[in-house]
DNA sequence: CTACACCCTATAGTATGGTATAGGGTCAAA
DNA sequence: TTTGACCCTATACCATACTATAGGGTGTAG
C-alpha cells in the first residue's frame, strides 16, 4: 500500500510515516524501483499502530524505538532483551499503580461532589491522593 | 518554604515551578512582604507532586490544568465537575485497558525469548499484540 | 561589612514530536 | 495529453514543556 493508504488507515498523518522513519521507528519499507515510491505491507501497519498506542500510553518514540528493537537474532543471547523486557514490566507496573491511584481520588471526589452541602467548596483532587 | 526548599522536596526544578506558576498550575503562593520571595505551604508541595504524577501518566499540563482546576465553589452546582470526572474516568480506564494489554504482549515476548531455538529470531512485539 | 548562596523578573534557548511548505516528479482517468 | 490527486526530498515552522542566562536584589554567617 501506499503512504497515503497507510496513513488513512493507521489515521495519522503522511508527513508523521516519514517523520518516524527518518528517527528509526519505521524502518526500511520497500521502494518501487521507477517512482521511488514507499510501499507498506500489513506488517507495517501493525508496527504503526503499535507505535501510536504505545505513544498514547506516554511513552517517548525513543523509549518506543527500544521497544521495537527488542529482538534477538540467531545465535545471539536473550538475556540482554529478557532484561530490558523486566525493566519495562516494572516502570508499566509503577505506572499502572499512579493510575489506580488517580483512579481512586477522582471517584472520591465524585462522591463528595455527590454529597457536599450547597454552601460548601468541594475538596481538590490533589488534597484527595495520599 | 522558599522555592528552593520546595523545589528540593518534590525533586523539580525552581525553573519548572516558576513555569507552573506561570501557566496557572501553582496559584497564588503567598509572597514575603518586604523580599517578595514566595512562601510555600505543605498543600503546595502536594499540589506540585500531584502534577508530576499527572504528567507522569502522560497528561498535559492542560490536562492537568483542568483536573487541578474541578472544583465547585459554595452555591454552584457539581454537575459539570461531575461530568469532567466522568470523562476522565473513562480515559484513565482507556489507558489502563491498553497498558495491560502492552504488558500482556511483553509476558509474551519474554517467553517467546525463554523458549526460543537458538537459530531462530525473536518475534516482535508489534506481532504479539493482536 | 563582605561574601556567598539564595531569591526576583524577563527573556532566550533547547528537546521532542510533529506539521506545513516549496519545488518537483508520477500515475490514472477523461 | 492534460488535469488532479497522489508521491518524493528538503527545509522551515510550530506547540509543549521545560532549562539557562542576564541583570539585579536579599539574607545570613564569619
Amino acid at each position: 500500500m501506499t503512504i497515503g493508504e497507510l496513513a488513512k488507515k493507521a489515521a495519522v498523518n503522511v508527513q508523521t510515516i516519514r517523520y518516524y522513519e527518518r528517527e528509526g521507528l519505521m524502518t526500511g519499507a520497500h521502494r518501487w524501483p521507477d517512482s521511488g515510491y514507499r510501499d507498506f505491507d500489513d506488517e507495517a501497519l501493525l508496527r504503526l499502530k503499535f507505535i501510536r498506542s504505545a505513544k498514547d500510553l506516554g511513552f517517548t518514540l525513543r523509549e518506543i524505538k527500544g521497544l521495537l528493537d527488542m529482538r534477538v537474532l540467531p545465535g545471539e543471547s536473550c538475556a540482554e532483551v529478557r532484561r530490558m523486557i523486566k525493566v519495562k514490566l516494572a516502570e508499566l507496573d509503577r505506572r499502572m499503580t499512579e493510575m489506580r491511584r488517580l483512579r481512586r481520588a477522582l471517584v472520591k471526589l465524585d462522591e463528595a461532589c455527590g454529597q457536599r452541602q450547597a454552601d460548601t467548596t468541594c475538596p481538590a483532587l490533589w488534597a484527595i491522593e495520599k
